[in-house]
DNA sequence: GCACTATATAACCATATAGTTATATAGTCA
DNA sequence: TGACTATATAACTATATGGTTATATAGTGC
């Protein structure tokens, strides 16, 4: 049995191992990176949004987020890949589902953060002076 | 005075205004999106690894990251646009600290994401089948 | 078998960006 | 002032990827 310890110091992103580090360190950081990346994409986020309130299949995906067929499908196939879908044929219709709410737990930290420190309040006043005149 | 409640229901990334909601929502992902790709970068998240234990200048950051002092000072700037980090002139040194330590809430909570949903440990020992037969 | 519908995928284009090299900017000290 | 150091930036290349269109695949029902 060659690597039995697996704890996580999630914050530093080192792992204990009795193995090189560096090595490992830096897939991890690519691992972490990637996950990031599968949440940092407009449509994908319209997805996942979309499927807050259960399940759906891709022709609702497809209705509710704008977006064509074909792109649609091409999204949940990577967020799938990253497990933060769940696929499930029944018939001829395919249906998604999040995984795990913790990708919302993901957004929620990341909209507080925006909330907080990217001043989100100031941003939207701005955009929504370009886009209410018509209220 | 034009646009008043500012009630932030995270979870559905929808944001409550007197106003348009699908332009809002649009930009709001957009938003969220970029603050992701941010973080999904793994040269960026060494550097913010690196910076864990307190403040660090570019030489510093550059040494321990293993990148060219131009690249890391691009990285830097960029994280510093996202309020990730703080910038701050001593003398001839820029040095640059953590702005927030909630960014590590985001990475433990990915990484915990990983853990458990993407089998991190199951593609640990793979990697780690590769690298660690020199101990 | 055939027609029909739903989903996935291939091929392609356009854009964004990570990294590099070279240079500019700015602070320090003589 | 000029030499030196630290950092930022400009210009460029190469790569990755989001979106599109067209097509393939697969399930259903006749």
């Amino acid at each position: 049995m060659l690597f039995v310890p697996m704890s996580i110091s999630i914050k530093s992103l080192h792992i204990t191992m009795e193995s090189k580090m560096s090595a490992l360190n830096e897939q991890a950081l690519e691992y972490v990176a990637k996950y990031f990346k599968a949440l940092a994409e407009p449509m994908r986020l319209k997805v996942l949004n979309a499927l807050q309130d259960g399940e759906k299949n891709v022709s609702q995906l497809t209705q509710l987020s704008g977006g064509t067929q074909a792109n649609v499908s091409k999204h949940l196939t990577l967020l799938a890949q990253y497990n933060l879908v769940k696929r499930e044929s029944r018939g001829t219709n395919v249906y998604y589902r999040i995984a795990d709410p913790s990708v919302y737990e993901l957004c929620e930290l990341v909209c507080g953060q925006i909330g907080k420190r990217m001043n989100l309040e100031e941003d939207i006043k701005k955009l929504f002076t370009a886009t209410s005149q018509t209220n």
